[in-house]
DNA sequence: ATTCTCTATGTGACAAAGTCACAAACAGTC
DNA sequence: GACTGTTTGTGACTTTGTCACATAGAGAAT
């Protein structure tokens, strides 16, 4: 069923190369291997989880929508990563509270639930696993309230420019910035033209430049 | 040890009502009976869980603090309840990221965090009740900034006296409700003011008073 | 009762962030 | 080059947050 080599499977989790031979084995033998494109919604609020999901390769955003057009990026998980509220929602045997969607080519593991289920029972790895990504989903999501709550706009921008660019470059419309702050566009506009004005960065369509200083 | 009749754990925490009887042993005789005075700071952020903690009777507020004694209250937990940071902390081995203090006086079972592992590992009912508990925590948070974000002030500021009020009452200083909500105190005090002109509440100090309509 | 003191509340002035409406600029395509 | 859909810019206004300071209430001290 999995046809993914087990070496490959261990560089993008290397936790599980020091786990028993038998949990890695049942992980590879029990999901199947899929391949999801771009910027896909692959779950809506409300939705049951099925499977647990391990990033092999691309990008998932989990976010939430209000009212609107407004949205907010809780996080973004990729190769190696797992989404807490997938774990949580199978050990709950709850619905999924909040939106998914790829933001590139996706390559997943899914393990059905029973089989999760079944490990984390049998396991004491797979429990470690399971709840040390939790706690790094929880504090994760912590942060983004403290940041909202106590944090300032233009500060929050000027990191998320630094976090998601690469090579100093960032291809994102004012949009999309938006929704990954959980603010309006028109707020990202005014404060990237400030920066702008001020030289730190370059504005053009889609894109956006950030001098070193 | 503990000195905590088993009928009254029941009906406090009627989960463990259908659970195995050694389960609920184990939770009895492992386990600390302790009572806090109220108005006690418990935890800080960064302190390690030594105890799973079960909340008999009181109540206890969860809450960050950021920069200008600004803080946002995350939850606040009363008798039957657990914390979810709490329980994530010794399932990861990591430390509390946030404050911990009692509103009123509180009494809590203190189970010892390697028995409480055990426990989870052993008993599929503690790994249910453990997995629930995370699964509502985590929603709870993301209810939090589903509402600072999409959310009005005045709306929050209502649901906020209609959820906390007793009769009607609501006994808490402008301070403490800023302090739950995540804003400042004069943001409170000024739509306070303006529900009070609409004839929907009446203040006096350290006291609201709900006018139903 | 009067005064003192501490805490709680009220409010004006201004800054930061969000909303609304609409204009201008850009990139493809026809 | 004209047309079209998307992206960005911006003025005007509302809401929320900050700062400074005034006022009011409650209990203690005299």
């Amino acid at each position: 069923m999995g046809d993914i080599e087990e070496s490959r499977f261990l560089e993008i989790y290397p936790f599980f190369q020091n786990a028993s031979q038998y949990l890695v084995d049942d992980i590879l033998s029990l999901s199947r291997h899929i391949i999801l494109p771009g910027n896909m919604l692959v779950k809506l609020e409300g939705d049951p989880c099925l499977d647990f999901v391990l990033m092999l390769s691309g990008e998932k955003r989990i976010y939430m929508v209000g009212g609107s057009a407004r949205e907010i990026t809780l996080y973004e998980i990729g190769s190696g990563d797992i989404c807490v509220l997938n774990t949580s929602c199978i050990l709950s045997n709850k619905k999924l509270p909040a939106n998914a969607a790829t933001t590139s080519d996706t390559e997943v593991l899914l393990l059905p639930a029973r089989h999760f289920l079944d490990m984390v029972a049998r396991y004491e790895e797979m429990r470690t696993f399971v709840h040390t990504h939790i706690y790094a989903g929880l504090t994760s999501i912590m942060a983004i309230i403290s940041e909202i709550v106590f944090g300032k706009m233009d500060e929050r921008l000027m990191n998320y420019l630094i976090e998601k660019s690469e090579n100093n470059n960032l291809r994102k419309t004012h949009q999309q910035i938006a929704q990954d702050l959980g603010t309006s566009r028109e707020v990202v506009s005014r404060v990237l033209k400030d920066f702008e004005r001020q030289g730190q960065i370059a504005l053009s369509r889609n894109h956006i430049y950030l001098r070193n200083l």
